[in-house]
DNA sequence: GATGAATGAGCTTTCATTCAT
DNA sequence: GATGAATGAAAGCTCATTCAT
């Protein structure tokens, strides 16, 4: 179990997806630090029970055990705490993605692990899940002024999977691997959204992922997919 | 052009997608219906500017030329007017989707028309396709109380093709078709919706949608796909 | 049985509470004057019912079985429905109170006479009582602009009483009648209050007038009150 | 003059009739307790001046100094200033009321010295009378909710002198407390409410209350009144 | 840095009144 | 006269944000 699978696979999110940044060298940082931390992890929390913009501050602060004001002393508004909790996430998600994505030896067997590890991340962090696909769009600040590299980044993993098998002859060289790696991401977005408003899933993702990669597998391939010798 | 080609061909939505349910028989009826449907008509826009939230009933009012009180004559409170908005023209889209596959003689086709229908109906309604896809989910009474059938009903659009086409041998037994329809929907969800921010398209809807009909087709007939004799 | 006695004892108030201040003469006269009551009866039972202020004039309408305009074609506005219900009531029921006292040989056997008549009017019009006793005083222009005569006239019927009884010695000529009348009208205000609060009585009005006069009587009355030879 | 008589007799109420309930300790409570106390006297100003329903919220914050905003971190509503300066306000009555009639050594004695003090206190506090009086009436959460045992304990301060008059054979047995307490203070209050309206008075309370104990004790001891020797 | 009381702009919704028909 | 759809001013209340301590 490397670092990685501690965070996936860790049953108390909030414990572990808001990550200290530093060594802590002091138990001021330290502090400063929690306090940082504790908001982040109140907040998405709050956001998921109530929607961003039923989501109150005070709410926040509450849950997060800080006064009010404290809050504003980490971040610049509301709006702003729902997009650095995306970027910091987000960049922790590729990263590990990336790294899950590297131990598979081909680009189909790639884009199968990508699905599976996307699906795992919703089952395994529900609440933060529901906050990316649901209580983000409910920014105006993040839909209309934000123009996050990290979604892009996220989505640019299934990119430039799609273009090395491109290039590798093993995926159709008529698909736009910048709609491939939408619909694959919208596939996957509105499986878990699903799930998620199911009160966290009657239904497998474990199997979901495996259907949704088979589909797009099948779907985007040069030849009818011999998936083992790509 | 029949009736329906008038809607889904208009270049001034808001003009067509609110109509008159019934035969004009008096300038009262008529006028009251106007009113009404102004209302929506103003809601749309506001909503697909500003979001949810950030709508002011005065706004609509003011767009739709009636005093804010008047609103409160027609629908009960903000939430209502998007739940109607939802509700009234899903029965439409559901009604004009279901004519447009229907000219289709097998499940791979349709499945096709589906796709390219409903690319084209964001491509013509984006405001309205905004609405749907974005401001629908910042409503806390949408999606927490909505139980609403008319979306269940257009997903089951999918859900049927594919069952039939599994009956027919045409497309592979293996796959649930409750997932089928969520993957296809969020496919083309996701794609919608970048064109939508992208300031309504940079980039060819048409072409998306053949594209990804061909990723889904190939990725759940059960052949290589032959579309031609289904 | 006289006329008085009619509206005295009627059991369904609404009916005979208002009345038709001129024979008709044509059946539009008629429909006029039926309609303009019908407001006030039906504004007594929601004044009543509601209070002043959370009285909707729609509702007046409604149970009126008129327009909401319609009602501006009889009153100019809200407060006036209730001044003219006070007014119009106050001219009946100080007619019907000077006829009953007017029975009476001696000033004391009038003022029991009075109070006995007071609260038997309450007894058989307790929501007309009610608007007198609470939702008047809801009405700004009533409280502060109404110089009602209709009230000063009926604490005068006190008023002159008391001072008919000091002039023939019956009753002390220490007291103001000024300050007699009030105190006397206040406590049968305040005893009418409490029973209509309480759902219309679970004790019996007739035993408490026989109370309130004996103290007053006693109480004013020059001599220990042998009132039977005044 | 005691503590008490301090309130009494001030001529400002506003500054003593909400009275800090603990010594101040620190600067904090002080200013704490000022705000909370200024609201209260500001809502007892517009409350008087204006009534229940015409007073805006707003205004009461505009005479208090504070932002309109605050009020509602000291009370929950509107309804509740009402209802809060009703209790605290009548806390305090009642135990000055109990502590002036104690002083007086026999129960007609103290029945006058219950009617001297009341009218004492609409005399001092007109404005706070006055919202006892009128405006009260007007809250439909007072009327209707409210089951103020406050009000009750001030009625029966009268029905157990009256009790206890009975007992020792002071009082006629035939009356029952539950009318005499009402009517006295029904008496009291007209007089009062009379008083108030006239822009406080151009005539004597004191005289008033004179003659008021007169009438009632006269009317309800048991024997013609040697009120020297109850 | 941390607090949390205070702020006040801004919102939805109501409802007495009007007026075109 | 009668209607009732339309009006639009008005106000109670919320809550993100600030700032004195």
């Amino acid at each position: 179990m490397n670092a990685h699978s501690f965070f996936w696979e860790c049953e108390s999110p909030p414990q572990c997806f808001i990550r200290q940044k530093f060594t802590r060298r002091t138990a001021d940082l330290s502090a400063k630090q929690d306090k940082r931390s504790r908001i982040l992890q109140a907040a998405v929390k709050v956001f998921a029970e109530k929607g961003f913009y039923n989501a109150k501050v005070a709410e926040i602060a509450r849950k997060a055990g800080v006064a009010d004001g404290t809050i504003y002393l980490y971040f610049k508004n509301k709006d702003e705490i729902l997009i650095l909790i995306f970027e910091e996430e987000m960049e922790r998600v590729i990263a590990h993605v990336r790294a899950e994505v590297e131990q598979e030896g081909n680009v189909v067997a790639k884009l199968r692990r990508f699905v599976q590890t996307h699906l795992k991340f919703v089952r395994k962090n529900p609440k933060l899940a529901q906050v990316f696909q649901l209580e983000l769009r409910q920014s105006n600040k993040f839909i209309k002024e934000y123009t996050g590299s990290s979604l892009k980044e996220y989505l640019n993993i299934i990119g430039q999977l799609v273009e090395e098998g491109q290039a590798k002859g093993v995926i159709r060289t008529d698909l736009h691997p910048g709609l491939v790696k939408r619909a694959l991401f919208g596939a996957l977005d509105e499986i878990a959204t699903h799930w998620l408003l199911l009160k966290n899933g009657r239904y497998d993702l474990n199997q979901s992922a495996e259907e949704i990669a088979d589909i797009f597998i099948r779907g985007i391939t040069a030849e009818p997919p011999h998936e083992q010798h790509s």
